[in-house]
DNA sequence: GATGAATGAGTGTTCATTCAT
DNA sequence: TATGAATGAACACTCATTCAT
């Protein structure tokens, strides 16, 4: 009796298609991509696209609501293998912001976007939990290490992660990543 | 054998006006305002508006501008407070760029705005190279109490500058500064 | 040798769905109401909706019908009443031009609606005559009476009907009914 | 010192075309005519209607406004007319609804239109007084002359011209006038 | 036969920029 | 030179209707 009904399957993969249209669009040609070049873009007509996404507030959200999913797997999967033992905690911390940074690269365009429209949730919050959650776990571990400073919070990633020059070049990023992290890390002596 | 004519006094001050008009509505009402609204704001018409300024793009890249200018007095200031051995030189680097972060988040629309249009040169060159030769002076200085690491450039301070969190409230930019200062500032040991 | 085919139970069951959703939301929402909204409340989808009425002008000519069958209907009470004696003619007549502007109070989206598609028939021509006839009757037996002026006619009574004030207050459309009044019945003396 | 400024010539000329243009098109085409359809028979720009009239509501609003200026203007001519002595009061009254019947056909998608848009106010309020005041002595003449009823009032008058059948065919509102008359003239007797 | 997703022309409105006054 | 009216391409969004499932 669940009130969910599943979507048509031609329905999904549409809106896969705009969602990857969007995405892909907002990336190319800057945040104000119009409605239409999106829907064209994706293959479909604009009714199709509004059906999905009753406004472009709506779709852009939705766009960022798939970063966040993205990013929330990423940090879980930094979790399990730190909690393994494969690798060191703060090397998965490291790791996870310096690909956010990396990937933020692609995503500027659409931050922007979601900004200009003031795109408020981030789409799915038991993402942002679900991403939450697994970087206070991997922090704490590598504190139980020693290597990351005890006042570091997950704020402070969000923090780091939201201020990530994201529309440089990669040595820049980089660089960005080497002034960042020692105010994160535990100092040498 | 100049061609720069000397403004008549009346132009000068509708520069004037429409430069701070500009500041104030972006900053009021967001990157997007019309220049209409900025030429009433400023008790002009918009043709006039366009005779100082003969785009959007331009307008903001002066608004810009003039903001770089007082980043350059800044450092300059900077400079001699330390060069004088009124303060140590690390603490006006991190003075510097606490004021900057104060300052840049009455600015965040202004460069949201200058983002959106795709504004290039921000102003005038010289006052880019007055801010960078004080601020390279500096940290020459700072380097050589011991205080700065070694590696520190000029452009770190202006990566770090670009990705202040200029739309977050004072807590948190206090906090972005003492997770950036480490990077910058020589190891306690 | 017909070419009517008995609807199935269930088509006539939406039919009638959809006719009272389309009567009740045009009513309750404006005369622009949506295709889609109409479906919703009938709880069909716009598909079916448009099995029964290839057009949204059809749709509404189709409530407009109905109305007109309600008319013929109190036209043919009234006349009833008034041949068996129960009442005089003219009274009729003023009963049924006074529950006309008051139903159509109700229907007066619906006649909005109907305007705006340029709906011509207005539904069933049997319904028209019927109504046409009944009203005829009553005039000649009101006028047999005395109480009706001989000049006056069913076409009359049909102008009267469509510049009835249906979307005014109670108080107002009585007032109309008196203004109107002594254009039809007979003067005093 | 007036607020008033006295608007460009050519802007003036352009509001003219504008509303006579809009009267036009919603007339000839009915009250569903576009904004573009209107601002290319006005042979002006879309903005250039949009700076005039900030919104469609506005624009069919001053269209009718301009109508209740001739409906003021023919109830003062009117009263003139009756209180010089050169018709009688009754033969104004009658001849001014005859009139309003008339013209209002013309003006009948327009009035669909407004209605469409919910119109609220009929342009400038002082219009509608000047047609009050002038319809309210008409009207007391008349009945000094033991013309009309007693009880008849302004609010009847108008009451009777909203209900104008302003879209049927002349003698069809002849012959309307004929049937509302005499709820408005005292009886022959 | 019913469903509801897809279509796409059309709507009202905005705004950087131009140009007659 | 300043003014502000005019321009018109562009935009987000709607809705009657069609058609694959």
């Amino acid at each position: 009796m669940s009130v969910i009904r599943p979507m048509r399957a031609d329905a999904v993969r549409n809106r896969r298609k705009i969602l990857d249209a969007a995405n892909a669009q907002i990336t190319a040609r800057g945040p104000d991509v119009g409605m239409d070049e999106i829907a064209q873009a994706a293959g479909v007509a604009v009714g199709t696209l509004y059906r999905h996404f009753p406004t472009k507030t709506d779709l852009v959200a939705a766009v960022v609501g798939e970063y966040v999913v993205a990013v929330a797997d990423d940090a879980q999967a930094s979790l399990g293998r730190a909690s393994v033992g494969t690798s060191r905690a703060v090397d998965e911390v490291v790791g996870f912001l310096s690909r956010v940074a990396e990937s933020s690269a692609d995503h500027h365009a659409v931050k922007a976007a979601a900004q200009g429209l003031g795109v408020e949730g981030h789409g799915d919050e038991s993402d942002e939990s679900r991403a939450s959650g697994a970087l206070a776990e991997l922090i704490a571990l590598a504190q139980a290490d020693g290597d990351i400073r005890t006042e570091v919070t997950v704020d402070d990633l969000y923090l780091l992660m939201a201020t990530a020059p994201t529309d440089e070049p990669a040595p820049v990023r980089q660089r960005w990543l080497d002034l960042i992290l020692p105010g994160i890390t535990t100092p040498p002596c």
